[in-house]
DNA sequence: ACAATAGTGTCTATTAGACAATATGCG
DNA sequence: CGCATATTGTCTAATAGACACTATTGT
């Protein structure tokens, strides 16, 4: 090793400046479909293009402490703090993924039930829910951040309570079904995942409540159940097999 | 927002420089126990502490690109290579986590086969592959991000062919049952854990070939089998439940 | 011979899922 | 009234796990 290896791999100062950023995947249903919080960028680069939100970190500041805080700045939406639940889904650093310099993203998957439209931001020509399945073309290597959000959250439904988190304060078995069957695309036996749900320990607890009146065609009013405290469901609760998938 | 606060949320250039590095769990299994490739940190800070293997990334380096240099530098092991499953992990960005500076680490996740002693690399005063249930004090905050790891690990054995990564080239079911006790710490039934990995498609494919010999003690030769090409395991090979693990 | 291990057989309790039945409330 | 929906019941196939058995090999 010589001397410009030694101080390459010993002071990052010698290095051209890396900026971190956070970006946001936030998930929510609304209007029957999945949807994700997207910003129409108002600058450079790939301005006028739909981005995740997310920006870079302050000093001082903390990486899920900056997620919730580019959440709640670039959309206007503010006091999501105990609406929302936010966990860090993987980071991204290929070299040339943003054209201005070296940037390495940590990205954060958001769930949240469904809160108003956002506000376009400060540095966001304009903000929306759009549906995942309908997507336009989105700026940098958000696409990959995107659908790497989709999968963690289809997955993270089989064995945690997370679906809750797209529900209301309090909500009905039948409410946590629509979650599941729009999260996974897939229609589920109404009468099962009744069964099942009560049988998970912790998953959900009831209120004791109905709901004030039937459903809009008809039907007896539903038992309101809220989150329960389990962090693992177990026995989790399996997606038909995909046998596509497994290899 | 008044100009500060416009330069802060726009441009990266006035803030400190954030450093990013890569830290590696790397995982084995040898003389019956898990264990961790660490390596005993030859400068400050924390010098004489041990650490996991790590260090800055470099211009132009994708990040999987620097964990696995990083894993072969630090410990005299190259050519690696094709033996070495590696995965990211986590993200870690307190700001304080390390005195000098602020620094991100992205860390990742690898499993290896038993491989020869690691070499002191060129910052490291030592290496070693140490038990994971007897650990020294580790640098920064190194035991959350093993923590962590050892709990992806677990859990990814559950649902993914990883366990074969533990193995060699070819092995036998008993010594794929005993990655799952090892990595779980839990007994496992040996003709229930024999036909359950035959059932699951494409977990294992027979070479055709047995063992050279019976065990030690005696016993038949076992058939050897390779890693098949399933990338989910369907069913889940589960672990005994684990009720306070639930909430 | 004896002990240890590989691999297979069998039985039971549990679970997933199909299907049905009953009751409630909206139009 | 007729239909949609909530909730519960029943049946069956598949599975996990306990236990037992046979065959093979090292000491």
């Amino acid at each position: 090793m010589n001397e410009s290896e030694f101080l390459a791999g010993y002071d990052p100062r010698v290095y051209p400046a890396v900026a971190v950023t956070v970006d946001v995947v936030a998930l929510t249903i609304r209007g029957g479909g999945l949807r994700v919080l997207l910003i129409r960028r108002g600058e450079q680069p790939h301005a006028g293009l739909w981005a995740l939100p997310g920006g870079f970190i302050r000093p001082g500041e903390d990486l899920p402490q900056a997620a919730a805080r580019e959440l709640a700045e670039e959309t206007g939406l503010s006091n999501l703090g105990d609406r929302v639940h936010i966990e860090q889904l993987a980071s991204y650093g290929t070299p040339d993924r943003d054209p201005r310099m070296r940037v390495v993203s940590i990205s954060y998957l958001a769930f949240a039930p469904d809160l108003p439209d956002p506000l376009a931001g400060t540095d966001a020509a304009d903000a929306a829910w759009q549906p995942v399945d309908k997507l336009p073309e989105l700026a940098f290597d958000h696409d990959r951040i995107l659908a790497h959000g989709l999968e963690r959250a289809r997955g993270k439904l089989e064995y945690t309570p997370l679906a809750t988190a797209f529900a209301g304060e309090t909500f009905t078995i039948s409410e946590l079904r629509g979650v599941y069957e729009t999260v996974w695309g897939v229609p589920l036996h109404a009468g099962n995942f009744h069964r099942k749900i009560l049988s998970v320990p912790g998953f959900v607890e009831s209120t004791g409540e109905t709901t004030e009146s039937g459903g809009v065609r008809g039907g007896p009013r539903a038992k309101l159940y809220r989150a329960g405290d389990a962090r693992l469901l177990h026995p989790a609760l399996l997606r038909p097999a995909r046998e596509e998938q497994i290899r």
